[in-house]
DNA sequence: CTATTCCCTATTAGTCCGATAGGCTTAAAG
DNA sequence: CTTTAAGCCTATCGGACTAATAGGGAATAG
């Protein structure tokens, strides 16, 4: 399960994505439209404007846009920036790797080979997933599906 | 990232599948091979034999062995006996299922379709690979290399 | 100048993780 | 029948993390 904080952030990005250009959000009308505490919203909006995903305005008709294109921001990096490496072992993380300490032979660790399997899955969506996709219901192409251009 | 807890299990279950039929491994051997906390181990073998995955002897030269043939037994089975509902939001789990509070519209929640996705790639290694597979390093048939046989 | 909105930090109750500890029960070997 | 090696069971505990709650400070439009 992700945590709600990761979730909340979905929730408002997927919002100030969906607004007209050059239109700004307040992390009030947010909270009030998805029942999400309205300051803890406010530590996550302002996790996302850290990251350089969000832009802010203050005072009167202030709010938050989109800093980046939203076809630009993957749910994989969301999630990193609440959730930490994804990766379901510490050895199969690249930006976090670590030994397991119990583990004798990396290279032919059972455990690694199979979750590096589940994890390749499961990265090939949240990684290539975007913001946008996701608005606009571009249709998910599987790799099971997908043709791959790059060889011609 | 998941538990150590859940590390240990398969660890110990993948030694377990390993020795030869009707042979015994005890927790101590387990725990040294692999340096993992002897008494913590123990927790671990005996949830596994509460699920009905081992069975155990007492005694001297007592130990583990299988209770159910190993191919039988997935990752995904046993990720869930120590780390519950696997799905990534309660409204994915079917044995957890719980609405989100922060949720307009299940149908049409963009969040929920993405994440869909990402469980279901994940699952389909998980809920598919089993511990016999992971020792015999079965290939992995991933699904959209697959030759899929169920309509012939 | 005032209302509105974002910005920042601290605190807290509760839960979970990763062990550690201590003793009880069972059963094979001598 | 005693010893010894195993599994069985429950309690406890420090530390980290989650999900908020709280209280104000700073900027800015009108």
């Amino acid at each position: 399960m992700i945590s709600n904080k990761a979730r909340y952030a979905f929730r408002a990005l997927l919002a100030i994505a969906a607004t007209p250009e050059g239109e700004a959000v307040t992390s009030a009308e947010i909270a009030r439209r998805y029942n999400i505490p309205h300051k803890f919203l406010e530590q996550i909006l302002l996790d996302l404007r850290k990251a350089g995903i969000l832009d802010s305005k203050r005072g009167k008709s202030g709010g938050y846009v989109m800093l980046r294109p939203s076809d630009t921001v993957s749910f994989g990096e969301v999630l990193r920036i609440f959730e930490g490496p994804l990766a379901p072992l510490p050895c199969l993380s690249r930006q976090a790797y670590r030994r397991c300490e119990d583990c004798v032979s990396e290279a032919q660790c059972e455990i690694r080979r199979e979750f590096g399997r589940a994890y390749d899955a499961s990265r090939a969506v949240l990684d290539t997933r975007t913001i946008g996709d996701a608005l606009s219901d571009t249709p998910y192409n599987a790799p099971w599906h997908r043709e791959d251009r790059r060889a011609s």
